[in-house]
DNA sequence: AAGTTACCGTACACTTGTGTATTGAGTGGT
DNA sequence: ACCACTCAATACACAAGTGTACGGTAACTT
């Protein structure tokens, strides 16, 4: 336990970092400028330390974004486990309330969803990366599938949906996310839904 | 193997590098490792050369950039332009070899679709890429529409149907990219519309 | 109180990258 | 032949970033 070792102190005289406010900064320095924007050098000073701080802690940079690597991917399997575990009786605002959550495009959801992409820059030049990414993806989609199934009844069918609506979703983060314009994307799938169900 | 440059008299001793070769070079950098690959240094390596050769042809770094997106600009508008020229008689079939085009998955198509998927990630930190790419999203999104309701005949649901479409065509640029699997999306497309239109 | 540990600063060596200035080698025109 | 022009090599100054070695200090432990 830690009482009151937190930032929260006014005097501010021992901040004493841990290991987790280093893959914090890092995570917002990849939202806003993308992984080759994570640098010790960088993260040093918005932390207000100097470099000797961050080698205390990981072992070089490397060590590092595979930290940050890990983290995500554990909070991701855990998003995709509420997901799938909350399922209310009626398929139709079932599949609603996931179109919603994948759609989330404000606050902490804008940060992740930044976060992702710049994850997909970079699992363009790491194979590694590539892999976790279509792991991850084929999860979500298998997901939906079993989330249009229970509209649908066929399995084609809703598997050709499901690839079709996660990818809208995918390709909406990229190329609305942004000069702010993404709220019609909700409607525009609802109303698909409403008229080709 | 150096003959045919532009004026390929010489008995292939001297290169002599033009603007466009440099320009060819940032292009594939982009494309196998994104914008931040893009380096006068690499380049010159790459070309055979040393710097020495670059700061004739550009004046910086930034010009390079500034010169590569203006081509591929260029580009985009002109097979935007051929793909509004060319209409068959049939809609469908007119969808269909839209839709085809735009899953372009293999050869030189590859290339481009990996840069675009760079520009967008560029487009992320600089405002000014980023309204290119609203700009250019938006034209090919009203092409979709115009192709769409030909054959639905209704605005909006052809508006809603294009969106869809183009999104998803836009993230599976992302999402399947990597590992070789893409060649399903137009089967899925076209089933769709067989069973939904 | 003494010792250990956790955390951070400092200084150094190394690498990679940009930009500039100068020089030099071919090529073509006259 | 001479000169200008084009393109590229060389050398220099500078900046930013990584990693390492070592030293210092506050805090916790015994």
């Amino acid at each position: 336990m830690k009482p009151a070792r937190k930032k929260s102190k006014p005097p501010a005289a021992a901040p004493k970092l841990s290991r987790d406010d280093w893959l914090d900064a890092a995570f917002a320095a990849v939202v806003e400028g993308g992984f080759d924007a994570v640098r010790v050098l960088t993260l040093a000073q918005r932390l207000g330390v100097t470099r000797g701080s961050f080698y205390w802690h990981f072992a070089d940079h490397a060590e590092l974004v595979a930290a940050l690597l890990k983290r995500w991917r554990e909070r991701e399997l855990e998003i995709d486990g509420k997901l799938q575990a909350d399922a209310t009786p009626d398929p139709k605002a079932d599949l609603e309330r996931l179109l919603e959550a994948a759609l989330a495009h404000a606050g902490a959801d804008l940060e992740n969803m930044r976060f992702e992409l710049a994850l997909r820059g970079l699992g363009r030049r790491d194979a590694q990366v590539a892999t976790m990414l279509v792991e991850v993806d084929r999860t979500r989609m298998a997901l939906f599938q079993s989330k249009f199934q229970r509209l649908t009844g066929d399995p084609n069918s809703a598997g050709e949906l499901a690839t079709l609506f996660y990818l809208a979703i995918v390709g909406s983060h990229q190329a609305l996310s942004r000069p702010a314009s993404p709220p019609r994307m909700k409607e525009y799938l609802r109303g698909i839904i409403a008229r080709h169900l």
